[in-house]
DNA sequence: CACCACGCTTAGAAACTGCTTAGAGCATAT
DNA sequence: ATATGCTCTAAGCAGTTTCTAAGCGTGGTG
């Protein structure tokens, strides 16, 4: 589980980081709140721990302009003391949490673990395959061809998946049954060709130009023209 | 606005309570856990304020209490400085927002401000899930769909809470299994679609909008449209 | 050109997947 | 102690997918 924490205080930015990463978090650091800005919009991070007074940009401000790109990541503002229109104006600013300093460490900590914890996520960026005009969204099993949404069965998906992946290669049918099927291709079944038939109607047919292609006596390959 | 605060020294009381009737609210007063029950139980208060140390019942079961009786109104909870441990089991209990003693009361009066003002109330402070008019808050364990409220048990919520945070996605009941129940799918077990039936009455039933699809073959996903 | 192996297509049977309900076993609250 | 509510198992059913099997078309080869 990835965080950020932005201080400017070496001491305690150390102190902090330490801490979490004795915790089992990995931990990115920022002195500074444009690069805080920069990291925090491009990697996807569980939780932002940040100091309210900062060069560059400070903890107020960094939070709303994250806010303002759409980003959801919870933040922990840290605040001093006596900083009490800030807090208010953090809350404004977007801020999910404040902790006032002096703090103890397990208190931070109790706090990023409640920011953290709740649920897992599965994985960040969509997995997609791409090939001749065919996209493949892996993360929510969705097909596109030339921009018209295709529906598939799960193993129709499963074969042009493997075939998207082993593109330009032939492959044979009793190769395609083992990595699709998972069976041996002992039994005189004619699986593969059925399938291939329900793809070629599904993606082949309703485009001029044809992807699976038969290779007489070898197999199939998926390629372009 | 009506509000209750809960404190057992008089003299903190009366200060919390003047100033807040200075500030236009309608103050109730408990010295005591017990009472503070019954008393946010008939009344429908805008928000509580509670000290963390009471007689009867503590803040802290008060908070569970009245989180387990399906209250909904933001708790506000005040703590002496070191009560680290008894912070976070503050936050297991549902409470919104914590306040450490000694504190100026512009700070305290703001809180309340921020936790009485509808709407934004919630996403000032709480964690809150949110897609497609489902509104998850994951410090008071509460969920709404278009402003409605949504009873959940504790299996249901976290089902719902890995949907949410993974929507778009298709979820194989495997992984399903493994993050919501933390359990290995091989047992034939069906709790995955019996949970997912269980929420499809209480979040899909009674709306148009559908938002938990079965994907045959694949899993399922949680999506609008 | 004719034959044969290989691939294509289709229909329907079999298998599987998901939905739903009832109820047993636990845990928790009264 | 009793009651209530939650979690999970189990079983029947409905719908879809998967696969088999058979007949038909086609390309390559003699």
């Amino acid at each position: 589980m990835k965080l950020l924490v932005v201080e400017d205080e070496p001491k305690t930015l150390q102190a902090i980081q330490q801490g979490l990463e004795e915790s089992q978090f990995e931990v990115d650091i920022a002195y500074d709140g444009l690069i805080a800005k920069r990291l925090a919009l491009k990697n996807n991070y569980a939780a932002i721990v940040t100091d309210l007074i900062l060069p560059g940009l400070n903890g107020y401000e960094l939070c709303r302009q994250l806010r303002a790109e759409g980003l959801t990541t919870p933040i922990l503002m840290l605040t001093a003391l006596g900083e009490t229109d800030d807090k208010i104006m953090g809350f404004d600013a977007g801020a999910d949490q404040f902790l006032t300093k002096p703090f103890q460490f397990a208190e931070l900590l109790a706090r990023v673990r409640s920011l953290t914890k709740r649920g897992t996520q599965v994985s960040m960026t969509a997995q997609m395959l791409r090939y001749g005009g065919v996209e493949m969204n892996l993360d929510n099993k969705s097909v596109m061809r030339d921009g018209q949404p295709i529906d598939l069965t799960a193993r129709e998906f499963a074969l042009l998946e493997f075939l998207m992946r082993n593109q330009g290669r032939t492959l044979s049918k009793p190769t395609i049954a083992e990595h699709v099927w998972d069976i041996n291709f002992d039994t005189g079944t004619n699986v593969v060709e059925v399938y291939i038939n329900y793809l070629r109607k599904k993606i082949d047919r309703d485009f001029p130009a044809k992807l699976i292609h038969t290779q007489f006596g070898m197999g199939y390959m998926f390629r372009e023209e």
